[in-house]
RNA sequence: GUCCCCAUCGUCUAGCCUGGCCUAGGACGCCGGCCUUUCAAGCCGGCAACACGGGUUCGAAUCCCGUUGGGGACACCA
């Protein structure tokens, strides 16, 4: 058995889109569970398109979902030499012609084919003219076969045939000396002893153009797999205007890097009726035959709700660890606070049943920083009245009354109170709530009593007692 | 236009290869209920699909053909 290698080989012409997440981590997840390799390769050929920006996003998206390289990041820029030195092999067998038909002539070509309704390929003008040496600007192309047939056993849609009459002369040399895809994937991929080449289904059509090449310069053709396009909710190929499509968006929005993963991996793929996948569940159940064959459309909704999932089953301090920066960023939190982490996981665990993301996550936890309510002005006006100022000071002098804190003690002397009053529950503990977090909505009261500890639960209490105390009934 | 791919609830999907177990299962969302100190979470229930037309067969979501629909490709982009 020879070893697996797989790629992935985005060209750097904007940030990583969710689309090259998943296709890359199908690759990764077949590579990790072969203990094969998984190589990145950077095609920037088209050097108008390309920038070392889109190169850093590129690497900075794949670091945050987690799916690390074993080789490369290869440039095809740094690997010019190697495209030329078999594109002139080709030459020499006779298996490629130079071409001097101007840009401008064969978009003309095209147009004028286009017009009348017929294929616009190259109509093979110079395939016959034997120019050996062009004196002025030609690009190389390579001679196609013209009968037969190509046939591609997919490792995803099965056999596909293809009628060589289809295919044209596609150009692998430009005139400035660059390779054109086609090719120097074709070149990288034998050169980099790739054994399944996973991509795109819009690489579908492009196979047939690329096996007589592989064939041409005497390499095996690698199996090749082509997953299916992700849509966006009208059915069209997924593009901004269907939202966000840049994974590093998702890392702002708040979502989890493996709650990315999974959603991304569920989507054209699935194991029964399985939902939810650890990681190394991926890598030891991911398999070719249930890769589904037709397009999907993204649903943010449920990606939403398997962020929320992950919230709520991840360990505390990894959630807070995530965390972290927003509410620097929020300004909850600066580098100099020493905020224990225990304190920190705890706020998680208090919140995180109601947070889908960590954006959302950081309004639920803002009501316990700082030394002071911050209140609802709707909120402290309909709870925080002379009306309910008598109930508050009973209940702030029992707590005060009671030594340290205990969460079932303080639970205890508050629901006496209740009874003692004839009240119902929710008489005081809405009260209570607007008091100790300025909102409506919060997490169980005695929860929010322990986070916020004895101190600052009796403090907000006498201060939100001394707003209901001289608020004008 | 030509070539290629695809087709199960609104969406992601199981089932299809190896026809009967399918009165088509799960998940998201939506609706209703329960729980409840609020908001969530959780639990229970409901709505909702085999694109269409032919064939093959005792029997088809499953096999075959066609139609329709959707997507992709046809660059000196990748």
């Amino acid at each position: 058995m020879t070893q697996v290698r797989v790629r992935f080989a985005p060209s750097p012409t904007g940030f990583l889109h969710i689309g090259g997440v998943r296709t890359a981590l199908f690759n990764w997840l077949y590579a990790r569970q072969q203990q094969g390799v998984f190589i990145l390769r950077i095609e920037d050929t088209d050097q108008s398109r390309s920038t070392d920006e889109s190169i850093r996003a590129i690497i900075e998206g794949l670091q945050w979902v987690g799916l690390d390289w074993d080789e490369g990041p290869y440039r095809q820029t740094e690997r010019i030499e190697l495209y030329r030195s078999h594109a002139m092999k080709l030459l020499d067998g006779g298996q490629a012609y130079w071409c001097v038909c101007t840009a401008e002539e064969l978009e003309a070509r095209r147009k004028e084919a286009e017009a009348k309704g017929l294929s616009p390929r190259y109509d093979g003008r110079c395939r016959n003219l034997d120019i050996t040496r062009p004196s002025g600007e030609a690009a190389l192309r390579f001679k196609a076969p013209q009968t037969g047939q190509t046939v591609v056993d997919d490792l995803i849609k099965g056999k596909i045939v293809f009628d060589n009459a289809v295919l044209d002369d596609l150009i692998i040399l430009r005139s400035n000396g660059y390779p054109t895809y086609n090719f120097s994937v074709v070149v990288d991929d034998a050169l980099m002893h790739v054994t399944h080449v996973v991509r795109g289904d819009d690489h579908l059509t492009n196979t047939p153009r690329q096996v007589p090449i592989f064939q041409a310069l005497g390499f095996p053709v690698p199996q090749f797999g082509h997953l299916p396009m992700i849509l966006g909710a009208d059915k069209a190929r997924l593009s901004k205007r269907h939202g966000a499509t840049s994974v590093m968006a998702y890392k702002e929005m708040g979502y989890l890097p493996e709650a990315m993963v999974n959603y991304l991996v569920r989507l054209g793929w699935s194991y029964g009726d399985q939902e939810l996948f650890a990681r190394s569940e991926l890598i030891e159940k991911f398999n070719w035959k249930n890769v589904q064959t037709s397009a999907a459309v993204f649903n943010p909704d449920k990606l939403l709700w398997m962020n929320a999932e992950y919230i709520k089953a991840s360990s505390p301090e990894t959630v807070a660890q995530a965390l972290e920066p927003l509410l620097k960023h929020a300004g909850l939190l600066n580098d100099q606070d020493a905020v224990p982490h225990e304190w920190l996981a705890q706020l998680v665990i208090l919140v995180r049943e109601r947070a889908k993301t960590l954006v959302e996550m950081v309004e639920w936890v803002k009501p316990y920083f700082g030394e002071t309510v911050v209140w609802d002005e709707a909120a402290a006006q309909k709870f925080l009245t002379p009306s309910t100022a008598p109930m508050l000071r009973k209940l702030l002098e029992r707590f005060v009354s009671l030594p340290g804190f205990s969460k079932q003690a303080w639970e205890e002397q508050f629901k006496r109170l209740v009874e003692e009053e004839g009240m119902k529950m929710g008489q005081l503990a809405q009260p209570v709530r607007v008091a100790l977090t300025g909102r409506t909505a919060s997490p169980g009261l005695f929860d929010v009593m322990e986070v916020l500890g004895r101190e600052r639960t009796l403090s907000r209490l006498r201060q939100s007692l001394t707003r209901a105390e001289t608020a004008s009934a």
